[in-house]
DNA sequence: CCAATTAATCGCTAATCGCCGATATACGAT
DNA sequence: ATCGTATATCGGCGATTAGCGATTAATTGG
Protein backbone atom coordinates (compact mmCIF):
# COMPACT_ATOMS: atom_id res chain seq x y z
CA UNK A 1 0.00 0.00 0.00
CA UNK A 2 1.16 3.43 -0.18
CA UNK A 3 2.04 5.12 3.00
CA UNK A 4 -0.63 7.14 4.37
CA UNK A 5 1.93 10.05 5.30
CA UNK A 6 2.22 10.74 1.32
CA UNK A 7 -0.70 9.22 0.27
CA UNK A 8 -1.41 10.54 -3.64
CA UNK A 9 1.26 11.74 -5.88
CA UNK A 10 3.64 9.94 -4.60
CA UNK A 11 6.56 9.43 -6.64
CA UNK A 12 5.60 5.90 -7.87
CA UNK A 13 2.73 7.89 -9.27
CA UNK A 14 4.34 10.85 -11.36
CA UNK A 15 1.61 12.83 -11.26
CA UNK A 16 1.33 14.08 -14.85
CA UNK A 17 1.33 11.32 -17.46
CA UNK A 18 -1.87 9.40 -17.59
CA UNK A 19 -4.62 11.15 -19.61
CA UNK A 20 -3.32 14.77 -20.14
CA UNK A 21 -0.92 14.54 -22.91
CA UNK A 22 -2.26 15.20 -25.99
CA UNK A 23 -0.82 15.57 -29.35
CA UNK A 24 -0.73 19.38 -29.04
CA UNK A 25 -2.14 20.24 -32.39
CA UNK A 26 -0.11 23.00 -33.89
CA UNK A 27 -1.96 25.50 -31.73
CA UNK A 28 -3.08 28.97 -34.11
CA UNK A 29 -2.29 32.15 -33.25
CA UNK A 30 -5.46 32.86 -31.59
CA UNK A 31 -6.00 29.43 -29.89
CA UNK A 32 -2.42 29.88 -28.01
CA UNK A 33 -3.16 33.59 -26.86
CA UNK A 34 -6.65 31.94 -25.29
CA UNK A 35 -4.79 29.50 -23.54
CA UNK A 36 -2.00 32.26 -22.23
CA UNK A 37 -5.00 33.94 -21.19
CA UNK A 38 -6.80 31.06 -19.61
CA UNK A 39 -3.71 30.19 -17.51
CA UNK A 40 -2.73 34.13 -16.74
CA UNK A 41 -6.32 34.57 -15.55
CA UNK A 42 -6.09 31.50 -13.49
CA UNK A 43 -2.80 32.97 -11.86
CA UNK A 44 -4.46 36.06 -11.33
CA UNK A 45 -5.66 36.68 -7.75
CA UNK A 46 -2.23 36.51 -5.02
CA UNK A 47 -4.23 33.65 -3.28
CA UNK A 48 -4.12 31.37 -6.50
CA UNK A 49 -0.31 32.42 -6.83
CA UNK A 50 0.63 31.38 -3.81
CA UNK A 51 -1.26 27.88 -3.93
CA UNK A 52 0.84 27.57 -6.81
CA UNK A 53 4.15 28.30 -5.10
CA UNK A 54 3.43 26.37 -1.88
CA UNK A 55 2.26 23.05 -4.11
CA UNK A 56 5.57 23.37 -6.13
CA UNK A 57 7.47 23.89 -2.93
CA UNK A 58 6.02 20.68 -1.03
CA UNK A 59 5.97 18.09 -3.61
CA UNK A 60 4.06 16.27 -1.41
CA UNK A 61 0.77 17.68 -2.56
CA UNK A 62 -0.94 19.18 0.63
CA UNK A 63 -4.68 19.48 1.86
CA UNK A 64 -6.33 21.67 4.00
CA UNK A 65 -2.74 22.36 4.63
CA UNK A 66 -3.74 25.05 2.19
CA UNK A 67 -6.29 26.55 3.99
CA UNK A 68 -4.62 26.88 7.03
CA UNK A 69 -1.51 29.10 4.99
CA UNK A 70 -4.10 31.11 3.50
CA UNK A 71 -5.82 34.16 5.44
CA UNK A 72 -8.94 32.44 3.71
CA UNK A 73 -12.00 31.04 4.80
CA UNK A 74 -12.08 27.20 3.65
CA UNK A 75 -14.71 27.36 0.77
CA UNK A 76 -12.62 30.66 -0.52
CA UNK A 77 -9.62 28.54 -0.75
CA UNK A 78 -11.82 25.60 -1.98
CA UNK A 79 -13.30 27.62 -4.81
CA UNK A 80 -9.28 29.17 -5.72
CA UNK A 81 -8.66 24.99 -5.88
CA UNK A 82 -11.21 24.66 -8.36
CA UNK A 83 -10.12 27.59 -10.78
CA UNK A 84 -6.40 26.44 -10.97
CA UNK A 85 -7.66 22.61 -11.27
CA UNK A 86 -10.70 23.92 -14.48
CA UNK A 87 -7.22 25.74 -15.61
CA UNK A 88 -5.69 22.31 -16.18
CA UNK A 89 -2.60 23.93 -13.63
CA UNK A 90 -3.55 21.37 -10.50
CA UNK A 91 -4.86 18.21 -9.97
CA UNK A 92 -6.99 17.12 -7.14
CA UNK A 93 -7.24 13.40 -5.95
CA UNK A 94 -8.88 11.66 -3.15
CA UNK A 95 -7.44 10.11 -0.43
CA UNK A 96 -10.24 9.14 2.16
CA UNK A 97 -11.51 11.75 3.44
CA UNK A 98 -9.40 14.05 2.36
CA UNK A 99 -8.19 15.35 -1.17
CA UNK A 100 -4.61 16.13 -2.54
CA UNK A 101 -3.45 18.51 -4.46
CA UNK A 102 -0.63 18.50 -6.56
CA UNK A 103 1.27 20.54 -9.85
CA UNK A 104 -0.01 19.20 -13.45
CA UNK A 105 3.71 19.77 -14.51
CA UNK A 106 2.97 19.25 -18.28
CA UNK A 107 0.34 22.48 -17.69
CA UNK A 108 2.86 24.35 -15.64
CA UNK A 109 5.38 23.83 -18.54
CA UNK A 110 3.30 25.15 -21.25
CA UNK A 111 2.46 28.28 -19.49
CA UNK A 112 6.07 28.99 -19.08
CA UNK A 113 6.56 28.04 -22.75
CA UNK A 114 3.84 30.35 -23.70
CA UNK A 115 4.76 33.28 -21.65
CA UNK A 116 7.67 32.94 -23.57
CA UNK A 117 7.07 32.89 -26.77
CA UNK A 118 5.80 36.48 -26.04
CA UNK B 1 13.16 66.34 -35.74
CA UNK B 2 11.62 62.92 -35.50
CA UNK B 3 10.50 61.22 -38.29
CA UNK B 4 7.03 61.22 -38.88
CA UNK B 5 6.58 57.84 -39.89
CA UNK B 6 8.35 56.60 -36.36
CA UNK B 7 7.20 58.88 -34.05
CA UNK B 8 7.51 57.51 -30.68
CA UNK B 9 9.70 54.70 -29.03
CA UNK B 10 12.14 55.48 -31.63
CA UNK B 11 15.14 53.76 -31.70
CA UNK B 12 17.22 56.82 -30.23
CA UNK B 13 14.37 56.74 -27.40
CA UNK B 14 14.43 52.93 -25.95
CA UNK B 15 11.28 53.47 -24.73
CA UNK B 16 11.90 52.35 -21.05
CA UNK B 17 14.36 53.36 -19.31
CA UNK B 18 12.92 56.78 -18.21
CA UNK B 19 11.23 56.44 -14.66
CA UNK B 20 10.40 53.30 -14.39
CA UNK B 21 13.43 51.54 -12.82
CA UNK B 22 13.34 51.64 -9.33
CA UNK B 23 15.72 50.08 -6.57
CA UNK B 24 13.56 47.02 -6.69
CA UNK B 25 13.82 46.15 -3.12
CA UNK B 26 13.96 42.61 -2.48
CA UNK B 27 10.18 42.05 -2.61
CA UNK B 28 8.70 39.91 0.21
CA UNK B 29 6.87 37.06 -1.04
CA UNK B 30 3.36 38.08 -0.33
CA UNK B 31 4.43 41.11 -2.35
CA UNK B 32 5.79 38.83 -5.70
CA UNK B 33 2.93 37.14 -5.36
CA UNK B 34 0.49 40.51 -5.83
CA UNK B 35 3.10 41.41 -8.27
CA UNK B 36 2.63 38.06 -10.44
CA UNK B 37 -0.59 38.30 -10.07
CA UNK B 38 -1.29 41.99 -11.05
CA UNK B 39 0.68 41.18 -14.02
CA UNK B 40 -1.08 37.53 -14.99
CA UNK B 41 -4.91 39.81 -14.70
CA UNK B 42 -2.98 41.99 -16.90
CA UNK B 43 -2.54 39.30 -19.49
CA UNK B 44 -5.91 37.30 -18.29
CA UNK B 45 -7.70 37.95 -21.45
CA UNK B 46 -6.73 37.13 -25.10
CA UNK B 47 -7.33 40.32 -26.73
CA UNK B 48 -4.78 41.53 -23.75
CA UNK B 49 -2.23 39.01 -25.07
CA UNK B 50 -3.24 39.67 -29.21
CA UNK B 51 -2.12 43.49 -27.93
CA UNK B 52 1.20 42.69 -26.23
CA UNK B 53 2.17 40.34 -29.12
CA UNK B 54 1.53 42.56 -31.62
CA UNK B 55 3.72 45.17 -29.86
CA UNK B 56 6.56 42.88 -29.38
CA UNK B 57 6.03 42.28 -33.37
CA UNK B 58 6.14 45.81 -34.27
CA UNK B 59 8.70 47.39 -32.53
CA UNK B 60 7.14 50.73 -34.29
CA UNK B 61 4.15 51.22 -31.24
CA UNK B 62 1.23 51.36 -33.15
CA UNK B 63 -1.52 53.24 -32.63
CA UNK B 64 -5.33 52.70 -33.43
CA UNK B 65 -4.38 49.79 -35.91
CA UNK B 66 -4.89 48.35 -33.36
CA UNK B 67 -8.35 48.29 -33.00
CA UNK B 68 -8.01 47.36 -36.40
CA UNK B 69 -6.65 44.15 -35.61
CA UNK B 70 -8.99 43.30 -32.59
CA UNK B 71 -12.64 42.27 -33.56
CA UNK B 72 -14.01 45.16 -30.69
CA UNK B 73 -15.06 48.73 -30.40
CA UNK B 74 -12.40 51.52 -30.32
CA UNK B 75 -13.60 51.73 -26.65
CA UNK B 76 -13.63 48.64 -25.49
CA UNK B 77 -9.59 48.11 -26.90
CA UNK B 78 -9.24 51.82 -25.38
CA UNK B 79 -10.02 50.21 -21.84
CA UNK B 80 -7.70 47.05 -22.70
CA UNK B 81 -4.91 49.35 -23.37
CA UNK B 82 -5.41 51.11 -19.72
CA UNK B 83 -5.29 48.17 -18.32
CA UNK B 84 -2.11 46.58 -19.67
CA UNK B 85 -0.92 50.37 -19.08
CA UNK B 86 -2.00 50.34 -15.38
CA UNK B 87 -0.20 46.90 -14.72
CA UNK B 88 2.79 48.73 -16.46
CA UNK B 89 3.38 46.28 -19.20
CA UNK B 90 3.14 49.03 -21.66
CA UNK B 91 3.62 52.61 -22.33
CA UNK B 92 1.23 55.09 -24.45
CA UNK B 93 3.37 58.17 -25.99
CA UNK B 94 0.96 61.04 -27.13
CA UNK B 95 2.44 61.83 -30.89
CA UNK B 96 0.29 64.92 -31.95
CA UNK B 97 -3.52 63.60 -32.46
CA UNK B 98 -2.43 60.34 -31.89
CA UNK B 99 -0.74 57.85 -28.82
CA UNK B 100 1.81 55.29 -30.13
CA UNK B 101 1.93 52.25 -27.45
CA UNK B 102 4.98 50.18 -27.16
CA UNK B 103 6.45 47.41 -24.38
CA UNK B 104 7.94 48.55 -21.54
CA UNK B 105 10.63 45.74 -21.69
CA UNK B 106 11.94 45.63 -18.12
CA UNK B 107 8.18 45.29 -16.86
CA UNK B 108 8.16 42.28 -19.20
CA UNK B 109 11.26 40.95 -18.28
CA UNK B 110 10.00 41.34 -14.59
CA UNK B 111 6.75 39.20 -15.45
CA UNK B 112 8.55 36.40 -16.96
CA UNK B 113 11.26 36.29 -14.00
CA UNK B 114 8.46 35.59 -11.88
CA UNK B 115 6.92 33.45 -13.92
CA UNK B 116 10.28 31.75 -13.68
CA UNK B 117 10.54 31.75 -9.92
CA UNK B 118 7.45 29.51 -9.77
C1' DC C 1 -24.59 2.32 12.88
C1' DC C 2 -23.13 6.84 14.63
C1' DA C 3 -20.19 10.63 15.31
C1' DA C 4 -16.50 13.29 13.63
C1' DT C 5 -13.75 15.15 10.06
C1' DT C 6 -12.81 16.90 5.48
C1' DA C 7 -13.83 19.10 1.36
C1' DA C 8 -17.17 20.67 -2.06
C1' DT C 9 -21.22 23.08 -3.06
C1' DC C 10 -25.01 26.36 -2.25
C1' DG C 11 -26.97 30.77 -1.62
C1' DC C 12 -26.02 35.59 -1.02
C1' DT C 13 -23.77 40.32 -1.47
C1' DA C 14 -20.62 43.61 -3.19
C1' DA C 15 -17.36 44.54 -6.54
C1' DT C 16 -15.22 44.09 -10.92
C1' DC C 17 -15.10 42.85 -15.96
C1' DG C 18 -16.22 43.07 -20.79
C1' DC C 19 -18.67 45.09 -24.10
C1' DC C 20 -20.87 48.77 -26.47
C1' DG C 21 -22.60 53.44 -28.15
C1' DA C 22 -22.30 58.08 -27.11
C1' DT C 23 -19.86 61.90 -25.62
C1' DA C 24 -15.80 64.58 -24.45
C1' DT C 25 -11.08 66.02 -25.34
C1' DA C 26 -6.94 67.01 -27.84
C1' DC C 27 -4.69 68.16 -31.91
C1' DG C 28 -3.63 69.27 -36.95
C1' DA C 29 -5.17 71.20 -41.00
C1' DT C 30 -7.67 74.54 -43.45
C1' DA D 1 -12.00 79.87 -35.48
C1' DT D 2 -13.63 75.57 -37.26
C1' DC D 3 -13.73 71.05 -38.90
C1' DG D 4 -12.16 66.35 -38.92
C1' DT D 5 -9.53 62.76 -36.98
C1' DA D 6 -7.94 60.04 -33.09
C1' DT D 7 -8.39 58.57 -28.11
C1' DA D 8 -10.17 58.55 -23.84
C1' DT D 9 -13.90 58.54 -20.82
C1' DC D 10 -18.79 57.98 -19.36
C1' DG D 11 -23.02 55.42 -18.52
C1' DG D 12 -25.26 51.30 -18.69
C1' DC D 13 -25.94 46.35 -19.19
C1' DG D 14 -25.26 41.44 -18.20
C1' DA D 15 -21.80 38.23 -16.63
C1' DT D 16 -18.27 36.99 -13.63
C1' DT D 17 -15.35 37.19 -9.33
C1' DA D 18 -14.33 37.19 -4.52
C1' DG D 19 -15.68 36.66 -0.21
C1' DC D 20 -18.35 34.43 3.54
C1' DG D 21 -21.37 31.24 6.41
C1' DA D 22 -24.20 27.31 6.12
C1' DT D 23 -25.14 23.00 4.26
C1' DT D 24 -24.21 18.59 1.98
C1' DA D 25 -21.47 14.46 0.61
C1' DA D 26 -17.98 11.27 1.50
C1' DT D 27 -15.19 8.59 4.49
C1' DT D 28 -12.99 7.04 8.69
C1' DG D 29 -12.94 5.67 13.58
C1' DG D 30 -15.30 3.97 17.36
Amino acid sequence: MTTPSDPCCAPEDPCCPPAAERLRPPLSDAEANEELARYAKALAHPARVAIVRLLMQRKTCIVGDIVDQLPLAQSTVSQHLKQLKDAGLIRGDVDGPRVCYCIEPARMAGFMALVATL
